[in-house]
DNA sequence: AATATAATTTAGTCTATCCTAAAATGTTTC
DNA sequence: GAAACATTTTAGGATAGACTAAATTATATT
């Protein structure tokens, strides 16, 4: 077994690569909240237990076995989350909080019993994609709500899951996943977007709407 | 919050002073799998964080704070097991190491939620009873059955639940808390234990025998 | 009471992970 | 292409918790 420290930075390079074209030690470093002379420190760990691809101020990749890891311990965390959220009703905006404790003792046997309760999940409350065993994760094109323009429909497929205020905000507004709805108005400059959804017209501002990933239906 | 190492430090010192008269730096190293030499180092830090009373060659008792401590992280640990046994349908043998690793990260929202879910219970599954939340816990006096001789009726209260080979062979058994038995027969120099439980008999070994808690119902 | 044995503590290392401060390297700008 | 600025790495320390080996203290035996 990996320490936890090394599960974090490669769950951390991961996603970091996911949205950023080159993963540097300090980008890394921000996003874990340590200093960049850590990160450097365990970056060449990591390049040691092969885990990670790294030279000195070339910026870091994963490995095959590095992405493994980092993919099971994301797996481990949205199935918690989706567990905490369903079977113990925790709260969207805390579930997060939560399952970044759980990932790191949650054991084979007990990820395979709660998958199987929650019928085999493909997501997350948040709508994020829940790795498969095997190392795969399906991974949908979305379209920011930004990017939409008025008249146009979609389903919320995904939002971020960082902020839980953010989270509190939305849930108030009963905007999940899987939610309908229809952009009416879009107000130029960044401006706020105006949709419907469940016959009520919610205005949301422009840093909102980037923070939420749809699907298009038409 | 406490390091865990602090947390199974406190916990091994109050589970042992439930059974011995003095609790040694030897017996908690041996119980902990520590070196003396390491457990001589925690206590002073124990000490010095006034969770425990020690003096070198003196053993070691909690202090209130530390006793506190010591049943919270108790609590967690049976209410933990006690879920996974009852939610996720872990077989008894193998929730004491599950719970091991969760009871350092459950927190007291989600112990309050696993709690009401259970129903408030009092006791985990080898029936070892849970503490309540203010650091109270009911202690029945429990017999081991060994005590017991031929004739005499009892209701399985409590199996130590230490060594995961003899919690299968008595789940094998069918020998679980709350199991009514009578004793047909004790042999002599500790020799085999027969009892009659759900109209089948079983014979027990004194080893065994010696592990079993029962209550006496005449 | 003296010695032998057992238990305990002290002293000094080791690993993991973080930190700060200083040095080195890269990048941008004129 | 050289200064100015930003990024990254190196060097040196801190803390937590474990270890081994040696020294100390307690207990048991005669």
């Amino acid at each position: 077994m990996h320490t936890q420290a090394v599960e974090d930075y490669l769950k951390a390079i991961y996603k970091l690569a996911e949205k950023e074209d080159k993963v540097t030690t300090s980008l890394l470093a921000e996003f874990l909240n340590v200093t960049p002379a850590s990160a450097t420190g365990m970056l060449k760990k990591l390049k040691q237990m092969n885990l990670a691809v790294y030279e000195p101020y070339q910026g870091v990749s994963l490995t095959e076995a590095g992405q493994k890891i980092a993919l099971e311990v994301i797996r481990h965390h949205r199935l918690v989350e989706l567990y905490l959220a369903e079977a113990l009703n925790v709260p969207w905006d805390k579930v997060h909080e939560e399952a970044e404790k759980w990932e790191h003792v949650l054991s084979e046997d007990l990820e395979d019993r709660i998958d199987a309760i929650l019928g085999h999940p493909t997501a997350d409350p948040h709508g994020a994609p829940i790795p498969n065993r095997d190392g795969t994760v399906a991974m949908p094109a979305l379209n920011p709500l930004t990017d939409l323009e008025a008249g146009q429909t979609g389903i919320i497929a995904e939002v971020s899951d960082h902020d839980s205020e953010l989270l509190r905000y939305l849930g108030d507004m009963n905007l999940y996943p899987e939610t309908e709805f229809t952009v009416l108005e879009v107000a130029p400059f960044n401006g706020p977007i105006t949709i419907r959804s469940e016959n009520s017209e919610k205005i949301l501002g422009s840093e909102v709407a980037g923070y939420i990933f749809v699907r298009l239906t038409e």
